[in-house]
DNA sequence: AAAAGTTACGAAAACGGTTTCGTGTTAATA
DNA sequence: TATTAACACGAAACCGTTTTCGTAACTTTT
């Protein structure tokens, strides 16, 4: 055992004061070069290194930020979170992650804890728990007290900060364009029932370009699929009673799903049915055939959101820089599961 | 704005000490009643909580833990990292992670950086360098400071501490069995080449369950595979040069690849060729038909890991426990890509 | 009425750093 | 030789808490 060192020790032990090692080892020239080569040597040997908490408290600033998701068994929020952790990383800046769980409370308890003084920032987006309340008191008493945030994905218009968004609508017009080249016309969608504003923007998306197609929308071919249940047989019974040639998936669980039941149907993918989803993940690339889907870019997202944070803390106190919404261009992979 | 409030402001505010407005806030009874009635209604009404940094500061405990994983985007580790979350939380520990990212280098930067006051303790799992180097110093330097340390999954000998690991030999023995149960004999392993300690125990497992059914080790029947690559054709080959009823694969990719590829290659699994990977994730939840597969109860480990952790922590300074090695039993979850 | 005990609070040290401001010793200048 | 400047260092404040200890001002006991 030999446990950490502190400037006291050194000061003590080699008979001068506190003040004259810390300068010593900032190399400061108020400090003869005797004097700081006897401390450095000194620091060295016994592996010195400043106690963060102790600089944290003076500096006023912790170096941590703070990342709150709905969910980490989840390939988009992990791409994101990995995002996030190289790029602060990489600034000096450690990651304490939360996990929301869906939860308005504990999205609110775990931010509550950190604020007070274990973080500097939050990245964040929103559960869908917070998301249905439409309650964000939270984190407008963050951001009163200062606190920067950065949202991403998951984010809301009541709160003035700095975002991260997918151009959802435009992918997903893109991707019903795409079945639309390839001859498609009985187009159908499979989304959530919940109320994210992603898969809104998506299911806009899908309508959007059915209208620049000149083409009419039936509702029927609308699935909206309940949150985390086996849905083979609602899937099932939706293509069974609807003649459809192209789907759209708003995530790449449904895209599997729904390939799983076409084949079982005894339709070839994507010959009879094209299918695209949400969210490159390895579902999406070791499928067969391999889904073509919709590339969500999570790490950049990440990477993006935290520059977002890291450069508004930097730029401290002069915080009255505007806020900024970073669109994040998804792409549309072209694999296996769609014609062309 | 309104920036946090201190002690300090207290006092000032309510023209008294600032021990007064401590105790007062932690309900002394050396302070008179009306005082702490006035001292709490302020502190209420101000929103007033501890600033978390001057706590750590003196208790000289952070109520963090550091997590260190080699990756993030993997569904093993993102469970027990959710596990450990879970867990802590719920103590009233925050989890600090870092990546590894499999480099050695930044196992020991991200260590090194979180020790110095910024974490109590840490539970880790080795990066692939870490284990083919050997070296390991950082976490000896660590432990040599008093800060504890558990290992999971991927540990060492080396290093005497807590760990919680998987009992791999005998699962992969019992899945073996679970092949030969169903009339197997010409049984494959498909496996990475890396030094992982996982691995090679599964290995071990492997050729246990053929050693104990008299059935005689084919070296070409194991195939060993790099690193995060497109192994389609070093599969292909494998399956097409080799007669084979049965195959093993110690993670799940490798699994619904093997599966891809014999399906490509015109045989029925499992009627033709059986399978079982390692790691209960979507990939085996949802291919078709949906793979038998090792679950490695990630969360438990992790809850276990954190518990290990908090356990000793908080047993302050009778630090003199004996190290435990927790084995989690993993288990055989049977589904369509195996017989019975 | 003096001694002892309560009550209610404040001063100060401590945690581990950084930083401003003195200050005693020399060295350079007038 | 007296004055000033440069040098090299220490004292102390500060960040926001907790906690020990001291002590006025009462109250109770004898």
């Amino acid at each position: 055992m030999k446990p950490k060192i502190t400037l006291k020790d050194i000061a003590k032990e080699l008979d001068v004061s506190i003040s004259t090692v810390s300068k010593a080892l900032k190399n400061s020239k108020e400090i003869s070069k005797d004097t700081k080569d006897r401390i450095k040597a000194f620091a060295k040997f016994y592996n010195y290194r400043p106690n963060n908490i102790a600089l944290s408290l003076k500096n006023k600033r912790t170096k941590n930020i703070g990342v709150v998701i709905p969910d980490i068994v989840h390939h988009f929020f992990t791409t994101v979170f990995r995002g996030i952790e190289m790029y602060a990383n990489q600034m000096g800046y450690n990651v304490i992650v939360c996990i929301s769980d869906e939860s308005f409370d504990k999205e609110v308890i775990n931010m509550e804890m950190l604020a007070n003084g274990s973080i500097d920032g939050f990245i964040l987006s929103l559960s869908a728990e917070t998301q249905r309340k439409n309650d964000f008191t939270h984190l407008k008493e963050l951001l009163d007290q200062g606190i920067p945030i950065v949202l991403f994905d998951r984010v809301t218009e009541e709160i003035a900060c700095d975002k991260v968004i997918l151009n959802d609508k435009v992918i997903s017009t893109e991707a019903v364009e795409h079945f639309i080249t390839a001859g498609a016309n009985k187009i159908a969608l499979v989304t959530t029932e919940n109320f994210f504003n992603v898969s809104e923007s998506r299911k806009e998306g899908y309508l959007q370009a059915l209208k620049d197609n000149g083409m009419t929308v039936n509702q029927d071919l609308i699935l909206t699929l309940p949150h985390s249940l086996d849905n083979t047989n609602l899937i099932t019974e939706f293509f069974q009673q609807n003649e459809i040639d192209a789907v759209l998936c708003v995530n790449e669980i449904f895209a599997v799903q729904c390939m799983s039941v076409i084949q079982q149907l005894g339709y070839n993918v994507p010959n009879d049915i094209s299918i695209i989803g949400f969210t490159d993940g390895i579902l999406s690339k070791y499928s067969s055939p391999k889904l073509t889907t919709v590339a969500q870019h999570g790490e950049k997202m990440g990477e993006k959101a935290a520059k977002f944070l890291i450069d508004r803390m930097e730029s401290l106190e002069m915080e009255e820089a505007p806020f900024k919404t970073e669109i994040i261009n998804a792409t549309l992979i072209k694999r296996g599961s769609t014609i062309n």
